[in-house]
DNA sequence: GGTGTGCATTAACCTATGTTAAAACTGACA
DNA sequence: TGTCAGTTTTAACATAGGTTAATGCACACC
């Protein structure tokens, strides 16, 4: 049984209109989501009160506040829909169990932190190296249908700049 | 047996001398490193020639481009030594084979790999939510002994910025 | 059709950081 | 002791992006 038929059996449905958060920031979160459907993003708020995203989350995907889960500690940022999600919902530490007999899905959780790993670096990358406008250019062309459903704002809060920038970017 | 273990015991040893890269961004590089000595750094060379320091790598650290190795693709980095270091070299090959066999092992590298995934999620955070001040306070703070062992010109590189904006914020 | 709310654009001004280049400092070594 | 290479500092100027605020636009709702 792979991981992603382990979790639509064994977890529980949840529906989450749009706006709503699945988890925030500062709250412990035991669990591991699968997007059925639907569209979310992770942002962390700092102390001003500004808000920057992680990451924008795409049905099928596998997403849970991982180090929160697995340290025990409180979630450094939150989940919201974008638009009405389904998602499943399993205890991470449900999983870690079952990793622990299961070779296969041992094998499948390394393939998926490995796959995390990679995102990450891409972004880090990204980050270090490249300006704003570059940035944008290449979420354009990786992703051209997300970019068109995100509102500018949220495009603007994921590249690390402000809207407004965002806007003199475009225009050139 | 533990991984750091049988990387000892299956590894075969590999000297580094200071300024002498373990292997080059472009490069196939199937391997997986543990420090025993030394301290290293990991970087990007962008087209324009500009270097960025993704990683220092203190002894103790179990080092590699493990997407690279993992994917059959070139490394996106270069690892270099910044002091001479002492290595021991295993195929990253080897590691996930015995990760098959052993559950155990399964789950340290699912720890390390978690751990992995931690901070470079503190990197994005900070990379995407603090100012080239901030960051390097944050640096000095967590990290004051590597400080210490490090140019300017790497510290700068490391937080994004260049060695000459590096200096103004000192000075203040 | 009018009104309100949220989002996007534009403009003016400010600040952090980049770029280039020169000068000062440091340590190694002949 | 003098010289050289590498590193750090300083200065002057250029640019990207932040901040604030005003305006424009679009859609929902009365």
């Amino acid at each position: 049984m792979d991981l992603q038929k382990f979790i639509e059996v064994n977890g529980t449905l949840v529906q989450i209109k749009k706006g709503e958060l699945v988890f925030a920031q500062g709250e412990l979160c035991d669990y591991v989501y699968l997007v059925k459907t639907g569209l979310l993003k992770a942002f962390y708020l700092t102390e001003n009160g500004k808000e920057t995203i992680k990451s924008f989350i795409q049905s099928g995907t596998i997403i849970g506040s991982l180090n929160a889960a697995h340290c025990q500690i409180p979630s450094t940022f939150s989940l919201e829909a974008l638009e009405g999600c389904i998602l499943i919902q399993v205890p991470f530490r449900a999983l870690l169990a079952l990793s622990k007999e299961s070779i296969s899905i041992s094998q499948e959780l390394i393939q998926i932190l490995l796959s995390l790993s990679l995102k990450k670096e891409r972004r880090e990358f990204e980050l270090l190296t490249l300006s704003a406008t570059q940035r944008f250019e290449n979420l354009c062309s990786a992703e051209p249908d997300l970019v068109k459903k995100l509102t500018q704002n949220d495009i603007a809060k994921y590249l690390g700049i402000t809207p407004v920038a965002l806007s003199r970017i475009k225009h050139k």
